[in-house]
DNA sequence: AGCACGCCGACT
DNA sequence: GTCGGCGTGCTC
């Protein structure tokens, strides 16, 4: 009698599919197999041990193999990732596939690498070390291997010379052999002493340590606020140590800029316990070597960036997840999960501690503090003497602007660099000019691939598109009526460059953008550069504005910023009240008092006012009432459904479709279908469709129902769409 | 998503 | 005469 197992497939499509299992193999849930599907095998999971086929039985096709005899995952981890897939109605094989490291996805072993290590031989125990005394080196070797086995890395590490080896090999007293390292428990020792707390550190650290000390425990997010240099890290490192000390694992997430060696140095030198850091320079088989390590116990610490939320822990103890805010949590593609909102869900489900930090929490979570559902933990007092920044707005309307900087700033500037200070430049915009127009027609110089301006990139005496990549020379004539006025529109940092120099010759200019950083390790050089005091002045894109401490800097401006007051995407303030204050937290360090320089042509602005009179938590609190008036995220739901097609009618048609579907659905309301923000991207027509319901759940019914149906509309043949649960942004 | 099958244009 | 273009349709 034929058994039938249900697998997930790593394919993008609504269904599982049936296979026979022949009598001799076994399978469980959550392990995977190696299945023809078409013309091609693939590796999929097993989501159903016996399961009736609701297709017809002939055409079942056996399964090639089975990789292991048991789920990859911890049944929770297993239920997390059921969820996931139900929650961002995504493709459960896919979501799957995505959790699991690539080298799994490709069908390897789940197992350890093997080590060769080298031993003493039966015949080396017997010798007596004395008969080596004309070879010291040989000596050497064979009693360190007397006390212990040696990998190669080891041997080379401590100096041994790979001749005594030889030789030791040739006599056969040494040999090589090859194993599985045995799983290690590890034990807890510390590293550095902890610092001083302040007042309210000692606050935060408390609250946390009592939680740890309760026997019986729910799962609990705390939010930790703490402006810039108030010590958040110390804190994690403090409330970690007792998880440690009980001998249980931590996960720790960082935004992407954020997984630096510095981040993994901090974590080594206060623990001496065993550290995998999930960190994109991995190979395939090093990131599988630390998820076994996080899943089996052996790694007390696992730091990761967005993808480190589905690491496996034997015996988690703790989350920490630093700038909660940060958009890199949420996966832009594909599968696109938010690992921040992942992690709340998976702190509840194995009832553990969650620590989200930031000096500018997201407005999600300021409504989950207010709900009542997060804890909130607040630091406001700088570490040290720093003291806080000054702020100050500049009303460009008054002033007579040279290439994007206004006479009072250039003022500023010559004021703090007399004194031999360090001024910072922020503008988001890279390249020498945003556009290229004719003075004459009014003609702009547009990708045709995109249909948005080409950036000038003066230096390489090129045209770039910076959606597309796409590039050309810089043209002399107008594309259009031939005329050689043409002009440039906006300034980027390029320019910037270009004008300061002439403006204040005496003091030398360092640019930190895409463009100056683009090859390996340029970067960190340009960071050092910068932290030295070798150039006065810094000019930076938003990279900059990250967690790099300049000590020198006393004043910091932001060029441009008006484009985020008046834009369509309602984030776009928190977005700039976030990139401000992170901005200000740059100046004013040790003990220099800071000022912060907002170029604007509205200065009268609510959220403006808001933010440089009362700072980012009062700012961050109007926002919030004005989303609830507007009955926005967070006191709203929404998804957006994207089409693209090479063909503009196709993508506008499905929408349509997928529109219609949704007439009747009172609770959802349809805004659409419009063009997406970048209308046209690589030749393909892109549209929008936003979907927006005061409760989630009507709109999490709706998808859930419809979404397979979907699949199936003849229009969905011509346009390839996607789905994204609470967007981040619309572009 | 991939991949095969299928029916029309320029080449060893 | 074939190689190969990408439209269409299917995958247990």
């Amino acid at each position: 009698m034929a058994k039938f197992i249900r697998v997930a497939l790593p394919v993008p499509l609504w269904r599982s599919y049936d296979y026979q299992l022949a009598d001799d193999l076994s399978v469980t849930t959550g392990c995977r197999v190696i299945v023809p599907f078409g013309s091609r095998e693939l590796v999929g999971f097993v989501l159903q041990a016996d399961c009736t086929p609701d297709y017809d039985v002939s055409k079942i096709k056996p399964i090639k193999r089975v990789l292991e005899s048991s789920c990859i995952w911890p049944e929770s981890m297993w239920k997390l990732l059921l969820w996931a897939s139900g929650y961002y109605h995504h493709p459960l094989g896919d979501v799957l596939a995505h959790a699991a490291p690539v080298a799994l996805r490709k069908g390897e072993a789940a197992d350890y690498q093997s080590v060769r290590r080298y031993i003493r031989t039966a015949q080396g125990e017997q010798i007596d070390l004395q008969q080596l005394k004309r070879a010291p080196q040989q000596q050497r070797l064979l009693a360190a291997l007397s006390r212990d086995s040696l990998t190669p890395a080891q041997l080379r590490q401590q100096e041994y010379s790979a001749a005594a080896l030889k030789a030791l090999q040739d006599k056969g007293w040494v040999e090589t052999e090859v194993v599985k390292p045995d799983p290690e428990p590890w034990q807890f020792n510390a590293g550095d002493e902890a610092l001083r707390l302040n007042p309210q550190q000692a606050v935060a650290v408390a609250a946390l340590h009592q939680y740890l000390q309760q026997t019986q425990s729910a799962g609990k997010v705390w939010l930790l606020e703490g402006v810039t240099g108030s010590g958040k890290t110390e804190v994690y490192l403090q409330a970690m140590q007792q998880v440690l000390e009980r001998g249980q694992q931590v996960l720790v997430m960082v935004p992407e800029i954020g997984l630096t060696p510095q981040t993994v140095a901090r974590f080594e030198q206060r623990f001496k316990v065993p550290i995998v850091a999930l960190h994109s320079g991995l190979t395939d088989s090093e990131r599988l070597q630390g998820w076994l390590q996080a899943r089996d116990g052996q790694a007390a610490i696992i730091i990761g960036t967005r993808s480190a939320i589905f690491t496996p822990c034997k015996s988690l103890g703790m989350i920490i997840l630093d700038e909660e805010h940060d958009s890199s949590f949420k996966q832009q593609d594909g599968f696109r999960y938010n690992a921040r909102d992942l992690a709340v869900k998976r702190a509840y489900d194995e009832k553990l501690p969650l620590v989200l930090g930031t000096a500018t929490p997201s407005l999600e979570s300021l409504a989950n503090v207010e709900a009542g559902r997060y804890q909130h933990l607040q630091l406001t007092d700088r570490a040290g003497e720093a003291q806080h920044a000054k702020h100050k707005i500049i009303d460009l309307k008054q002033q007579r602007m040279k290439h994007g900087l206004s006479e009072e700033l250039l003022a500023r500037m010559n004021q703090h660099l007399e004194k031999g200070n360090q001024v910072l430049l922020f503008l988001n915009r890279r390249g020498f000019a945003s556009a290229l127009i004719c003075h004459e027609c009014g003609w702009v110089s547009d990708c045709h691939r995109c249909q948005k301006p080409f950036t000038v990139h003066q230096q390489k005496n090129l045209l770039q598109c910076h959606h597309c990549g796409a590039q050309q020379r810089i043209p002399r004539q107008c594309g259009d009526c031939g005329s050689t006025q043409l002009i440039t529109q906006g300034v980027g940092t390029e320019q910037l460059e270009t004008v300061l120099q002439q403006e204040l010759p005496d003091y030398p200019v360092l640019r930190i953008d895409r463009d100056s950083t683009r090859k390996k390790g340029q970067l960190a050089a340009h960071l050092t550069a910068a932290a030295s005091g070798e150039y006065p002045i810094l000019i930076g894109t938003q990279m900059l504005a990250k967690g790099h401490h300049f000590p020198d800097v006393t004043l910091v401006a932001l060029l441009d910023v008006d484009g985020a007051l008046y834009s369509s995407d309602f984030r776009a303030s928190e977005r700039l009240g976030q990139l401000y204050t992170q901005v200000a937290g740059r100046a004013g360090r040790a003990s220099k008092p800071g000022t912060v320089v907002l170029q604007t042509h509205h200065p009268e602005h609510p959220l403006i006012q808001e933010l440089v009179n009362n700072g980012y938590h009062d700012f961050a609190r109007s926002a919030l009432a004005e989303r609830q008036q507007a009955l926005l995220p967070p006191y709203a739901s929404m998804a957006l459904i994207r089409a693209e097609a090479m063909v503009e009618q196709d993508a506008l048609l499905l929408l349509q479709a997928i529109g219609q579907h949704l007439q009747g659905v009172s609770e959802v309301v349809v805004i659409g279908p419009m063009p997406a923000p970048l209308a046209r991207r690589a030749g393909r027509f892109r549209f929008q469709l936003l979907l927006h319901a005061e409760q989630r759940k009507f709109l999490h019914a709706w998808l859930q129902r419809q979404l397979p149906q979907l699949e199936k509309l003849p229009e969905a043949r011509k346009a390839r769409w996607s789905l994204d649960i609470d967007p981040q942004d619309f572009t």
